[in-house]
DNA sequence: GAATTTAATATTGTAAACAATAATTGTTAA
DNA sequence: TTAACAATTATTGTTTACAATATTAAATTC
């Protein structure tokens, strides 16, 4: 949380959300702590705080006298998330609808990146599409200057892109920077019901693109991954 | 998490949660590791890993070789404490009465609660009847069966009894059970609308009774606090 | 006597060591 | 070959020890 003087072992846990959100990181795989100690260059306590706060947030998974693993959601725990999302995010646009009504929000930000994710798209970078995907989501809520929303919203952020990872056949199409466009103009167009709809619709539409069907893969190693 | 088999280190979570439901302990009050682990008997790094989690939440503040402290939201954080628990249980509450609709939901357990607060205020069991309204809220969000909206209110609600240790006047009338008995109703209603005017009216209630004028006091030692 | 500086103490940050448990490998028997 | 069991290895849970920092107390100066 942003009252902490950040240390070593939030490095730890930026480095396996990013990871994750560059699908280095699949679902399932276990990170053993005297094997990533190496990798980061810290002792094992430290990677083993960070541990604890992905656990915690429900990006790893753990169970007593085993290896954490990365989460790997089920169709119903994805659901749940999108659930979740829905109720905090819905808040977040709420109060960006009030924000930019009284002239307290400047969107040129949020503007570039959904810009960006259009060129993206067309030029199928997907990896780094997917990313900003993400980072648009979070960085709405980091525009209410509410530290106990982003902090509820960031870990379901990687609980999504890990979903996505299991059950999205094709990730480009999988969260629409159309409809991030349309979000916006639904805040600037200072509609509190039309900007609730978006938000609900757009989610809603991220977990219909997923196909439950498919087997669910687990991988084991993991050389190459942070870097 | 409810996915991670519990660790002696939840126990301290609890511990603490429950001291400051109970009012003993106080916003501002430092909490160091090595004075705990008598009162705990576990070891400095089983009381520091529940520490890390309570800091996490934002209920134990943390500055880089200083001893943590129990939070002492200001009047923003107040206020934002509050605007994301609208987001959250309005959230709940329609996840709620779509379930009552759908006879999904036994309302009977909140029921008898409701019940209960009325009495515990008659009597005027000021401690019992707070403790009581903050798990009338978080029972609210454990009846969605979503773990990531519990998580992501749970620690609200302790965030939210620290505010009232400082800012509230008269803490029995801070969150009123009269208005868990209409929320209540609402839900049976099976009345969307009715149902999220009724958690937003509440909750900005909770906040207009608080009195940002007065001076923040703390205390500094915790003798007779977890017992 | 008050303020500033210096030394002593206490507390946290990190790492390393040991104990307990799980995962793996190797062996044996059917 | 497979299955069950035993021994080994690897990994986690916890404690302890040491270094770095902050807090407190004492000493010095004005």
């Amino acid at each position: 949380m942003s009252t902490t003087l950040s240390t070593s072992s939030d490095d730890v846990v930026e480095v396996i959300f990013e990871a994750i959100l560059k699908k280095r990181l699949n679902p399932g795989v276990k990170l053993s702590e005297i094997s990533l100690q190496e990798e980061f260059g810290y002792s094992r306590s430290v990677i083993r705080q960070g541990f604890d706060k992905l656990v915690d947030s429900g990006v790893l998974i753990h169970k007593k006298n085993q290896s954490v693993r990365v989460a790997c959601p089920t169709e119903q725990e994805t659901k749940q998330i999108y659930e979740a999302r829905k109720a905090i995010e819905t808040g977040v646009i709420m109060i960006l609808v009030e924000k930019y009504h009284n002239k307290q929000l400047d969107l040129t930000e949020i503007d570039s990146m959904v810009s960006k994710e259009k060129k993206l798209h067309d030029s199928e970078e997907h990896a780094k599409f997917t990313r900003l995907s993400c980072d648009f989501h979070l960085t709405l809520a980091e525009l209410c200057d509410n530290k106990y929303l982003v902090e509820s919203l960031k870990p379901l952020i990687p609980l999504s892109a890990l979903a996505a990872s299991v059950y999205a056949d094709h990730e480009s199409n999988f969260c629409s920077f159309a409809e991030h466009q349309e979000l916006i103009e639904a805040i600037k167009s200072n509609n509190p019901k039309k900007a609730s709809e978006a938000i609900n619709v757009h989610l809603d539409h991220c977990v219909h693109s997923l196909n439950f069907g498919v087997q669910v893969k687990t991988k084991n190693s993991y050389s190459h991954i942070f870097n």
